[in-house]
DNA sequence: CACTCATATTCCTCTTAGGGAATATGTCTT
DNA sequence: AAGACATATTCCCTAAGAGGAATATGAGTG
């Protein structure tokens, strides 16, 4: 996973951009009109969302339409999945842990113990 | 969704730091030593993680051991989701094209290219 | 209490990113 | 080909952000 595409989104306009894009293609104007941005700002961020990965645009007239890439969205769905498989594991490690506790003392006062382990 | 918490994975550094998290709760000291960043800048990394809901710290003796915030990857991928229902309407409404121009049955004209795939 | 280790914060500098205005490029239309 | 429209690019300026070095805060230990 790039962080490119993480910075991409990062940006406030981009994201009301992708969010945008999110109801359908739209014209560069288009974008510009709804979202009450200038045309060259506009530009300058499908620029950055494109080389990201996340935009892509296609001539039309003398338009250029843009559209989200399934793939890159994708790509981040596989990222955050693989994080949240280790939710899973952790919690097992949680249980184990105060199952563990609570055979071995049940008991917690004003002090509370460090943990050993790390020489 | 809020911009800031792809901001916060958008800086290289940062995404490394998450990835290694990854492998479970880990101390300032420790990650700098891992990604050879010096202290400093790990804690002024660690703070905008923080702040965007990404990671979290727990006091452990003299140390701050930070570890991941499921809820945030969890939201995370909520918002992605929301994209990927996304494609199979599309993919229903291009059938749904593709259906008619074949019902339609009226070649010819200005269809310059078509998609590879099955000949 | 003085000392030390671990982390956070501050100050400084420099590069980068974003907005505004103007202009260049490109594409239909007539 | 000239003109009109749609988009991209450039220049300028300001501000945010990231690294480096030094220092402040905080917690545990003798």
């Amino acid at each position: 996973m790039h962080a490119s595409t993480f910075a991409a989104l990062g940006e406030p306009k981009r994201l009301e951009i992708v969010e945008l894009l999110r109801r359908g293609p739209v014209s560069v104007g288009d974008i510009a009109g709804t979202l009450g941005i200038r045309q060259p700002q506009v530009s300058k961020h499908l620029k950055v969302l494109r080389e990201a990965g996340v935009v892509e645009d296609e001539p039309v007239a003398r338009r250029r339409i843009y559209h989200l890439v399934p793939s890159a969205f994708e790509e981040l769905g596989d990222w955050v999945e693989s994080f949240e498989a280790l939710w899973e594991r952790r919690l097992d490690s949680l249980g184990d842990l105060l199952t563990t506790m609570q055979a071995t003392r049940s008991d917690a006062q004003t002090t509370p113990e460090e943990k050993e382990g790390s020489p």
